[in-house]
RNA sequence: GGCCCUAUGGUCAAGUGGUCAAGACAUCGCCCUUUCACGGCGGUAACGGGAGUUCGAACCUCCCUAGGGUCACCA
């Protein structure tokens, strides 16, 4: 059998979609799997859509991702150019079509569009009738030679039931009558997607096709066309799509669906591929964390869905928090940097914060949130209903007495783990309550939060003496109001 | 509307004729923790509906319903 060849072609439209990305995705780990080559090439034979830098855009999502291809526009290959544009000017698609025209699979036609708006039924769908089908040969001469703006046609046969057979969905037969002659090459010369796909995957010797469901419906076409051609048919590997809900799917327009953004948001990137990969994907032995190298090893085209999946961010995160946790603490301290920094709690310990947030964030967008009493205590708004606490049977009261105890007793010692323990032992005895009564109140006052990245004495640690007391004497006078 | 595809808990999903229908996320509870988390343990929760085939159906067939895709000089 033939060395296992697949592509990724995406459209440069400046945005790396999720689903696109688990395309290549896929794309990737079945050629990897099977020791095959994985191509990608640029399909960008649509002049309207082009975004400047949209290849930038791709190869940097890609090259974050882990994805590594061996032959495209930027790494080369035996089958170069891998830009749609560049092929074109260089005539391939051209000497396609006409190639494919004298094999009868093809055919000029010169309708205008006028004519084929008359072709529209009272379902607003237009067939196109294969009116300059009956063209003679000397006609179509005649007219190419008068410059008559064309288009080239595929010539669909008529009543043949198409068959083939798709890895995911199985057999897949459809009526040769339900499709239409598409066009291949349209008026300003350029190849449509149908045709300089069905082309560039011949002559680049692809041998599994991975795409998105939205082709399986028209795989046929491309199938007459390969007929046409008398070129064996790729098999195809079609993919289900990912839904934003129920009814949605992911898109550009909800702006929900970028990779980029998610990077942006704090998630790791391979948190993202692994994530990516389980939707719409199940490994047999039920793993779920994987690197790339077992996400590998593990793919394979029996555990894709046929179903549509969709996006459950909150999956996502929680793979994310698995990589944060191993990630080594310096490692963390680093990526944690600039969030730490946006919560303002500048002039404490970015260390010693990095330390108490990493096992308890999830995406590192959550940082400021998780600190950000450190810089707007005072501004927040005490909540002095936070001291109520049934399970620790503490209120409004017994908090005030507790923090006007520690103010009397509070040695100006070092703040160390174990002098701050031994300290609140003592303080919870000299009142006859229970330790964890004194360090519910104590945390409470200096934070003002139920939740904090740590306990009474890691928050006393990290505010330090002279503030921690000015934030309990705060506490107190909120108290002292209510 | 025509054609194509899909249907297991809130979500991702195992499952391919005999299971008390896995597992994960989320959620809830308990434990651990002197306090917040992390972590550990456990609970709630599903085969869209109806016929049929079969001793037996989540698995096979048909119908219905629901959802999605597609019908471009876009990819």
């Amino acid at each position: 059998m033939d060395k296992i060849r697949t592509r990724f072609a995406p459209s440069p439209t400046g945005f790396m979609h999720i689903g696109n990305l688990r395309t290549a995705l896929y794309s990737y780990l079945f050629a990897k799997k099977n020791g095959g080559s994985f191509i990608l090439r640029i399909e960008d034979t649509d002049k309207e859509r082009y975004v400047e830098g949209a290849e930038d855009v791709i190869y940097r999502t890609l090259k974050t991702s882990g994805i590594k291809t061996d032959e495209g526009p930027r790494e080369g290959g035996a089958f170069a150019p891998y830009v749609q544009s560049e092929r074109q000017s260089i005539g391939i698609y051209k000497k396609y079509a006409e190639e494919l025209i004298r094999r009868g699979g093809a055919y000029y036609c010169f309708c205008t569009k006028e004519r084929l708006e008359g072709l529209t039924d009272k379902n607003g769908v237009r067939t196109y009738d294969k009116h300059c089908l009956k063209l003679t040969k000397e006609e179509v001469e005649a007219n190419l030679k008068k410059g008559m703006p064309y288009v080239i046609r595929q010539n669909i046969p008529k009543d043949t039931a198409t068959v083939y057979n798709d890895l995911v969905f199985g057999e897949i037969s459809v009526d040769s009558n339900d499709l239409e002659d598409n066009i291949l090459i349209k008026s300003d010369g350029m190849p449509t997607y149908n045709f300089a796909n069905v082309v560039d995957d011949r002559l680049m010797g692809i041998t599994h096709v991975l795409r998105g469901v939205e082709y399986l419906s028209s795989t046929p076409k491309y199938n007459l066309m390969y007929d046409a051609f008398g070129w064996e048919r790729p098999t195809y590997i079609h993919l289900q799509l990912i839904m934003k809900d129920a009814a949605r799917k992911l898109s550009k327009r909800y702006g929900d669906a970028n990779f980029e953004d998610f990077i942006k948001k704090g998630y790791l990137p391979h948190a993202i591929i692994n994530y990516i990969a389980l939707l719409g994907w199940s490994p047999k032995d039920n793993v779920e964390k994987m690197t790339m190298e077992e996400l590998i090893s593990n793919f394979s085209v029996e555990g894709l869905s046929r179903s549509c999946s969709i996006f459950d961010e909150n999956k996502m995160r929680w793979l994310n928090s698995l990589y944060i946790k191993e990630m080594p603490p310096e490692e963390f301290a680093a990526a944690a940097e600039s969030f730490i920094k946006e919560s303002k709690a500048n002039g404490f310990c970015h260390k010693k914060i990095a330390k108490l947030l990493h096992t308890r964030t999830e995406i590192l967008s959550d940082i400021p949130g998780l600190i950000d009493f450190i810089a707007e205590f005072y501004d927040a708004g005490f909540d002095t209903s936070l001291f109520v606490n049934q399970k620790w049977k503490t209120d409004g009261a017994l908090a005030k007495r507790i923090l006007e105890s520690y103010l009397d007793e509070i040695a100006p010692a070092e703040f160390t783990e174990e002098g701050l323990n031994g300290f609140f032992a003592a303080l919870a005895e000299k009142n006859g309550l229970k330790k964890g009564q004194v360090l519910w109140c104590v945390r409470i006052a200096v934070t003002g939060r139920a939740a904090t990245p740590g306990g009474a004495t890691e928050m006393l640690d990290l505010l330090g003496f002279a503030e921690s007391g000015k934030r309990i004497r705060y506490a107190i006078e909120k108290l002292g109001a209510s």
